[in-house]
Parts: structure tokens; C-alpha cells; sequence
DNA sequence: GATTTTTTGATTTACGTACATCAGAATTGG
DNA sequence: CCAATTCTGATGTACGTAAATCAAAAAATC
């Protein structure tokens, strides 16, 4: 059997109210004791049943999610991850609210930030917008105790807990090498439609790209980057532009959000062309194309993944517990149309 | 806050034991009396407190799994993942116990699934043998109640409550896409490595691939399969021997294990050509390979993964309570050397 | 040595559920 | 209507921990 604290009340020849004041951190314990309480539980190989402190704590999670006001398939998809968390939060004694701030607004976020470390959430996700100010704000709140972790997109050089989302210039090298590889020995050029280059996780993805392209695939051209917004019909206007005016182009990345745009195009000047193309963010859009082979391969967060892994992480680092990093990695899937899922 | 049994007994008019009694199913309550509880219960939204529950009951998890005694990196990791499991049991309430059976041996397996069933594990984990008489006691022992989900290889057709392995049809389809992919537009022959034909998911992942490989790639055609038996030794004679002999080979596909030997053979034999490799499960050896350029692509299953989601799943079963489907997907990952973890 | 302060012990209640016991009520059968 | 049976209520204990209270002991201060 397991041992409680009574058998190391018993061991350390001190009441339970002395483990319990070692336990939980509580003053009042001479230092002699409180050592002679910790040797009992290490030489018992004591273990807090953590279900059990709950309960009589009464604990619950107050956790929140700070989103962008991002209006796309991939943010609505991940809203809709947290509000089946919020669904099972019953059961998992979580207490889950979101917060929308302005995209790429750095100020409104170290500001809402501010106002959420006076109530005392036990831990706060966040998609976070890559400036110094909010790095800075991070850091004050993990020092102050809150547990912290990113969400889709990084704040490197952060002291944040963790980070679930995927490794970002992984997922562009991996596009770079997955594109070279299927076009070869074709030459020709590469059309890359991003998001914004303001975006952290954009520009990682490019980065990865085009060193991988410029290491192994010189007979590839990467052209200048199409800046689509997110915004499908911007994207449809730019690759469609694009396509009609350069006729070399054998491939195309892209690497953000706005893929409706980017298939349209595709489908009304590539008709005749045997382009490959690579996407990111699997959505029913992406995934139809795939299917019709207007798309070649996929590159995929799995949104569920990120919001169950932050809320495990917040919740064992709340409780100081923890945590199976391989278990909390969140891996970028390939999806080619015979592994949909 | 959350209703609790006495917020049950009060709605119902009823007393605490009655609720219990409903709760648990346990005998002496009337119909009419049963479905006013009943009532109570949907309109407050109880749901019982897991957690509690558990402590009251002393619940523990006795946990078994099944493994085939194979000696190959695959199996290894996976007994790995087990015991780091184990050494988590304590937090967890499980008790887990792993037990080795003869591989491809049908009878053992029967017979070890008939003697669990007299003791009475909570829940049993196994990698199934595809025979029609380990079918049938699978079947039997779900309806006698007891949890199984099969692990890393499927047993179809059976009433196993889970799945916790990929999908090796579309394994096999992935790695001729990709294999086509990367090789057109030459035209030559495919050697295949496999284990055995009498194991389901080898025969899957090649039906898989040939496949996708008829209707695709008709310029690449497949060699008879080589069935090195999971054996690096007999892998390394075989390819070796097919690669000496036929000139015609571009691209091989390794859908078992051994691949140590495959590897040697390829550096030995295979220097001058310019041959494309995929190979299953990742491992040291593969890993370099895949780093130094001798395979191209290595398509994964996460051992950690299915043995973590086959203890929730058998968890959860045993409490009767809903698993995240999504969560529990095994993915096939796809791991080029961009993006090896 | 008396006083104050700090440390420790003993005890109790609580968390939400499970489970057992026993008495009393309601229902059924004759 | 009485007896036998089937329900139901009331109550208590347990699980392992948290947290509070108050008394007692030990240590530190003067």
C-alpha cells in the first residue's frame, strides 16, 4: 500500500499536523523537524495523492486563453478545441474562460496581461505576438508565479513554461524538402504565400524554407513573397496575378492561412499546369483540395492537441507536478491524401 | 458550484442512500422512484466526482499487457514505454503488469487471455495475433465485461473496445505516394522488405502499398517480397543479395523491422546508385540514416502514444466513462530529417 | 526563573463519494 | 387485514489530504 501521511507522521515521530505544516510549506517547523519529516518521506517513498488534496482543497483551475481577433479557419478551429475543454471542465476541475485582443497588437496584449495577473488566474495560455514588451510582461507574471505557457506561436527568449505549438522552422524545412523532392528534376520557380512577415511563426516557416531550397534544390527559384493577410481574396488575387504573369512557376508554399484563395486561383489558372503545391493548417477546404490532388501535401498543427497539452502543462505546473514532455510535444503532421484523418 | 449527491437526494426527495443506490446501480429502489432520481440527476447536470469516487472506493487499475516475444527495436522501445508507465502507476492508481507470449502463436495468446480472465485485471492491453480463436475469446471476454484494446497491431472484427495503433493500409499507401513522388519520373523496380506475411500489419502496410503503387506509379514495379523476419541478419543477406543481382532496383521500402541490416546493406551495395528509401519506426539506426542521406523518409508510430493511450482508454472503459476520440487517434508520423524530434 | 515567543501535538471538520447496517415505511401476496 | 417482502431513510465510517483551533511543550529572551 501506498503510504499516506500518517505512516510518515508515525516515521518521523511527529504529529500530523507537523507533516502537513512541511508539506504544504507552512511555518512554524524548526528546522531539525522539518528535515527529520523530509528524510520520512524520501527513505517511505511518500507520493501526495493528488486526488485527494483536490478534493479537500476544493481546488479548481481558473485558466484563460488569450486569442487574436483572427477571423480564419485555423483560429475558429482553435476556439473550438477550448470550448470542448470547456465542456469536459466539470470533470477536470478546470474553470476555462477566452480573451480576445487585437491581432498583432502587442500594447493590448501587455495590457490585458496586466489586468488578468490581478485577478489570480492559475494559469494563462496565450497566442503570443512577438515583441519585446510582451516578453517583458511574461517574464514579470512567471516571476510572480503564474504559470504561462505560448499557444501556436512562440515568445522565444521568454522565460514562459512551455511552449505547445509546433517547431515552426521544422515545418518549413520540411515543406522546402517535401516540395524539392516531388518537383525534382524539374527547374523552375517557387510562388510563397504567407500571411504576414509581422508573424512569428510566418516567418520561421520561410526561414526553414528557403534555407533548405538554397542547400539542396539551387534549380528552384523561391520568388518574392506573397503577402495574403490571411484573407482569402487577397490570396486569390495575388497567386492568381502571379500565376498569369510568370509561367515558370513549377511550385507553391504557402505557408499561412487564406487557402480558400490560394485553391480558387489554382483551380482557374492551373488547369493545364502541373504545379505541386504545398499547404499548411488541414481545414475542409485544404483537405477537398488534397483529395482532388489541387494540393500535393499538408502541413498541420492538430489544434485539439495544443489547447489539451496547454492545459495539462498549466494545470501540472500549478501543482507543481511534472510533466511527459513527450507526451506534450506537439508534432507537425504530414497529411498526403492517403493518411487523412 | 458543482451539484453534488446531496443536491441529487434534496431535488429528488429522497435520501442519500437512495442516490447511491441509483448511482451505483446496486438493487432496492423502485422503478418510479429510480427515474425521479434519475430526473434530478439530468436536470442539476451531476456528474459524479471521478476523483472522489475513487478514493472512497480504494480504486486502483490492475493493468495488463500482453506483448509478443520479439527481439527488435520496436518491441523494446515499446516494453520502454511500459515501464516508464509503470513508474508513474502510483500517480496514476494503476497497477500494471506486462506478460511476454510466444510471437505469432495464437494458442499461447488464447490460452494466457483465458487464464487473465481468472484473475481479474481492470483492464487488458495486447498486441493481438490475427487468428480467428484469439477473435473469439477477445469476444468472450467483452462480454464478460472486460476492458481490451488492442495495441500496435489490430484485431478486426473482434468487439475489442479500442484500437490504439495506426492505420497500416494507409501506412502502406503514404509510403508509395511518397515513394512515387519522389522518384518520378524514372521507372524501375521496388524491392520490398517486410517481416513475415502472417502478421496483419505487415500484410496491411503492403496492401497498402501496392496499392497505391498500381494505381499511380505504374512505371515503378514491385519485386517479390523479401521477408527478412524482423531479423537485421537475414535483412541485410536478402537486400544485399537483391541489389547485386538487379540493377534495375530505385527505390526500396522497408515495412518491418531489422532494419539495421537493411541500412548496412544499402551502404555496402548501394553507394554509387542513387536509390530512394523509406523505412518504418524510428530508431537510432534509422534516425542516422535518415540523417546521413540512406533513407529518405521514415514513417513512425509513437510507442509512448499508444501505450499512454491505451491505459486512458482502458481507464476510462472501466469507469464507463467517454474517451476524446480525436485525442486517442494514433497518427502515422511522417519524419524527414527536418523534422526528427 | 519568569516571560514571551516559537514550535509541536492533539483533535476536529471538511471535501464528495462508497458502502454497510438497521430500522421503519410502503407494497405485495395470501 | 396480517404477514412477508420489498423499498427507503437515517446514520456512520472510510478514503487521503487540507486547514483550522487550542493546548502544551520547548526554546529563546530578559
Amino acid at each position: 500500500m501506498r503510504p499516506t501521511v500518517h505512516d510518515i507522521a508515525a516515521a518521523a515521530g511527529v504529529s500530523l499536523a507537523t507533516v502537513d505544516r512541511v508539506l504544504n510549506r507552512r511555518p512554524g517547523v524548526r528546522h531539525v523537524t522539518r528535515e527529520k519529516v523530509e528524510t520520512a518521506i524520501r527513505q517511505l517513498g511518500y507520493i501526495r495523492d493528488v486526488a485527494a488534496a483536490n478534493l479537500a482543497k476544493g481546488r479548481t483551475y481558473p485558466l484563460v486563453f488569450i486569442l487574436p481577433a483572427s477571423d480564419n479557419s485555423f483560429m475558429h478551429g482553435l476556439n473550438g478545441e477550448i470550448r470542448q475543454a470547456i465542456l469536459r471542465s466539470a470533470a477536470e476541475r478546470t474553470d476555462i474562460r477566452t480573451i480576445e485582443v487585437p491581432a498583432f497588437d502587442p500594447a493590448a496584449l501587455v495590457a490585458m496581461l496586466e489586468e488578468l495577473s490581478r485577478e489570480k488566474p492559475c494559469g494563462v495560455a496565450m497566442v503570443a505576438t512577438d515583441a519585446p514588451e510582451v516578453c517583458a510582461t511574461v517574464d514579470k507574471l512567471v516571476h510572480a508565479g503564474f504559470p504561462i505557457v505560448t499557444l501556436v506561436s512562440d515568445l522565444t527568449g521568454s522565460l514562459r513554461h512551455h511552449y505547445a505549438g509546433v517547431d515552426n522552422i521544422a515545418a518549413g524545412r520540411t515543406a522546402a524538402r517535401l516540395l524539392g523532392r516531388f518537383l525534382r528534376p524539374r527547374k523552375g520557380e517557387i510562388a510563397v504565400l504567407a500571411g504576414s512577415m509581422l508573424v512569428r511563426d510566418h516567418r520561421e516557416r520561410l526561414e526553414g524554407f528557403t534555407a533548405v531550397m538554397a542547400e539542396e534544390f539551387p534549380d528552384l527559384a523561391i520568388l518574392p513573397v506573397l503577402e495574403g493577410r490571411d484573407d482569402p481574396e487577397i490570396a486569390h488575387m495575388l497567386v492568381a496575378d502571379a500565376l498569369a504573369r510568370n509561367a515558370g512557376i513549377v511550385g507553391v508554399y504557402s505557408l499561412g492561412a487564406g487557402n480558400r484563395g490560394l485553391i480558387r486561383a489554382l483551380k482557374e489558372k492551373a488547369v493545364d499546369r502541373t504545379l505541386t503545391v504545398i499547404a499548411h493548417e488541414l481545414t475542409t477546404h485544404t483537405r477537398a483540395a488534397l483529395i482532388d490532388n489541387t494540393i500535393d501535401a499538408i502541413l498541420n498543427q492538430d489544434a485539439g492537441h495544443e489547447v489539451r497539452s496547454a492545459i495539462r502543462v498549466l494545470k501540472a505546473k500549478a501543482d507543481g507536478l511534472p510533466v511527459i514532455d513527450a507526451q506534450e510535444r506537439i508534432r507537425l503532421d504530414i497529411f498526403l491524401k492517403d493518411n487523412l484523418p
